[in-house]
DNA sequence: CACCAGATCTTCT
DNA sequence: GAAGATCTGGTGG
């Protein structure tokens, strides 16, 4: 998993990287959901060009865009090409449960990593990640265990670009932040 | 389980 | 001022 990896559109990243397993500081697991947002997407921050928030996504390919979402929560996104990265919205925690459990103050491993804000909690991520490389210590990266199911559907929580399905998941994975809805 | 308010930061109007 | 890539704890069915 070098930079190279994340240097194309976001939402054949966002596709691949279902199954594969990402850890930050020896914590982490197995990425079941995520969200592409790219440079002509009315849904993306980077749609009206570089911010001082955005500048990551503007930036090398394979570094890590950190933002703070509803003035409370952290997200970590990975930013692929020019303008465009990865939402990270769950995992299925597999290391490091117990560093989890206390950082997130709960017990439920179904509850520890589903949702963006969750996610980016139970990792220790907050803005000093901003900009970091993503293919270095202390991210470390694994391959899918077994055979891995795609599904594609829309992404959560926007109103603009709301049928865009760029929000893909493991199917049938309990670890999701919401099941894949019905037809 | 559905709905709702509250917390409180960054950008844009 | 308002809206937003969210989460939690409350209330009510």
């Amino acid at each position: 998993m070098d930079a190279a990896f994340f240097d194309r559109p976001a939402a054949t990243v966002a596709a691949e990287l279902i199954g594969h397993v990402l850890l930050v500081e020896g914590v982490g697991g197995a990425i079941v959901e995520t969200e592409a947002y790219d440079r002509t997407d009315p849904a993306s921050h980077s749609f009206s060009g570089p911010t001082k928030r955005n500048a990551s996504m503007f930036g090398p390919p394979g570094r890590a865009y950190v933002y703070r979402s509803y003035g409370l929560h952290w997200c970590l996104n990975l930013v692929c090409a020019p303008g465009s990265a990865v939402l990270l919205r769950a995992l299925a925690p597999s290391a490091g449960l117990n560093t989890m459990r206390a950082r997130r103050g709960l017990d439920d491993a179904k509850r520890l990593c589903a949702g963006p804000g969750r996610l980016a909690q139970a990792l220790g991520i907050d803005f000093l990640y901003d900009g970091a490389p993503i293919d270095q210590a202390p991210f470390a990266w694994g391959a899918p265990e077994g055979p891995v199911r795609v599904a594609a559907t829309t992404r959560i929580g926007i109103t603009k670009a709301a049928d865009t399905p760029w929000r893909f998941l493991l199917a049938g994975s309990p670890f999701v932040s919401r099941p894949l809805p019905r037809r």
